[in-house]
DNA sequence: GATGAATGAGCATTCATTCAT
DNA sequence: AATGAATGAATGCTCATTCAT
């Protein structure tokens, strides 16, 4: 399920078991202290610390500091890649979108807040930003590939521009985790939802 | 006799005009640096050598770098406030919105930049959260208000939910900020103001 | 009444008489804050605003730092040459010595502080041990002087060795002080000098 | 698993044996240069150059200057608490805390240079004031008890104020090292411990 | 006389990284 | 594999002093 996880250069990966674990614990430490305070105030140390090892540990596993950072990337497509639900309709689909949001958002908001914290950094950082892109398009291509498939079924609008319609989704839910997990304010994702629906579906008015 | 002649240090405005002057050289040089490499490098030294004055001179206007990055949000915010666009009808409002983002995407995405980054920080500041909510309020009730409006001249549809429309609207032009500014990948801001204006009015398909 | 104060070098005296109510208070604001933090805290800006100037009016005063603590120098030094008491018995001056320290002790404890941060300050700067040493002098001459007066008249023991018991009285005078002022710790003054009333007396027992 | 193994930083002991040698070696460059300039002009720089180490090697051993100082002061308190003399006469006593003070003046003139900073500095921090009165109640206590049983053994005056005497005896301790380490004037520590036991004693005139 | 502005040199402290063991 | 020790290069900030007005 990992990544590159076989391979046997040190500072890449572990020869063994233990160093494996050691390595995921590192990972999640940096994780959990960029979501808490962001790229600004991680500080090698205090990963280290966390982690429950010396800072020249953290340095056998990871050679520099954006090696380590390199690492949480991973972890958060990973993370975010569990969109593998079954096949559903068009609106299942995009009801399911909503849900997902809803949920990450309750169970690990911190996931959100590494993954913008990494769009801010992908200006600067050409691997990051070739991350998130890849990211990016996967995820437009899958709900144009089911806006269509919706359009095609009827159960969508005729007219329906959908690149564009997905472009509206996919920055709407941007949006809704801009305000709710960095502002903190409110963000009406039913109604929202229900409101797509209605937008989507042309409803009778 | 000499009452309020303390040791000078200009603590919010300067005393002549050419202190002024200074002050707003070293805002815009700290908010140039922002947009360019964020606010996790930004360095004081930084600052002073682009608004070619010496580091000490930097500390004589602001005491401390929090106190820099202050005034950076004051200049992002009224930079942010020039929507005083004469009446339009909702639709011309809408368009307008679209329109906005366009031009100061072209123009000046640098406000952007920093916007975002602010973002960042108003999970930890509370100063930049407070004004980054202010914000938001002024700009959610300002579509808000023109959607209702439109609603009630009938231009745009009659079930429409304005709250959660006005969210969509408001959490689509931040996404495609994002995808903008930091990702720089394309969005296709007319195709989706089109389809943003045959939602809102319900256009027959 | 001051030292030289007649001589028209700016930097050194003032012309005018307001220039010398602006120096006094300038001196008078170092004294105070050399007597609360010490001369490790002393900063030029802190005085220039504790005298209600600026800091360049300081040093229009006084050229350096240094200068203005020469002023503070000279200014306790003439606050400690009021021992112009009128001509008394020996065991009365013995008395009005511990009088005077309890005194000036309530009174204006900050002359002492201010001494004995020059103390340490005469182990590196000559111009201040010299200041110092000459005050010593006098002091220890003055008690020699009544001391020595005191066995003549049969006052006091005669087999007391004055320059020792001289260099004990001042030495117990600035231990004393060194316990009131900065231990703020009590030290029996009257009962010390009841005891070395009974000392040089040679009381019976 | 791994509990206390933090991100290492001696706090108060070294790790190892070089580490608590390179310690020390920085506690007495910090010594040293305090009796060389006073706390005024104590640098962490030169504290760090002196010991022939970075700069950046002091604070993994020290967090602050402040920590240094402390350090420091423990070295002076252990430094003074030598007077674990066999039990000998209060005339001995006596003759002993002169012959002390002459040695320690001698042979190590810095402890007491350092000693003096410390009571400037006592005024102002509650810690060295703490450690500063304790010391001065043990060695104020030994006195007076020594008095107090050369009063009792007839070998002092009957009518002894044993803590006035022991108050003068301290006190001029005190001012006899004000004289001789910072005036560097000369005093008479011979004749002035020859005139003491003429006092206490009670010695026939 | 007085002040706002400006600065060079310096200060304590931080941080990612290295290395001998 | 792991760590204590060590460091070069900053980093935000301070301070006495200068200078044009």
């Amino acid at each position: 399920m990992r990544a590159s996880a076989t391979t046997s250069a040190p500072g890449r990966t572990a020869h063994t078991a233990h160093g494996e674990v050691q390595r995921k614990a590192l990972v999640q430490a940096a994780y959990d202290l960029i979501a808490q305070g962001g790229f600004e105030h991680l500080r090698t140390r205090s990963v280290a610390a966390r982690a429950g090892v010396n800072i020249a540990t953290l340095h056998y596993y990871f050679a520099t500091k954006e090696d380590l950072i390199r690492a949480v990337v991973e972890r958060v497509h990973s993370e975010l890649a569990n969109f593998s639900a079954p096949p559903r309709t068009p609106l299942e689909e995009l009801r399911v979108e909503f849900a997902d949001v809803e949920r990450q958002m309750r169970e690990t908001p911190a996931t959100f807040v590494v993954l913008f914290e990494l769009h801010m950094r992908a200006m600067r950082d050409p691997v990051i930003h070739a991350m998130l892109s890849e990211m990016d398009t996967t995820f437009q291509s899958h709900v144009e590939s089911y806006l269509a498939d919706g359009v095609q079924q009827s159960m969508f609008r005729a007219n329906l521009d959908v690149p564009a319609a997905a472009a509206i989704l996919v920055a709407t839910i941007k949006g809704s985790i801009l305000q709710l997990a960095f502002m903190r304010r409110p963000f009406p994702l039913d109604r929202v939802a229900a409101e797509f629906e209605r937008w989507l579906t042309g409803e009778p008015h």
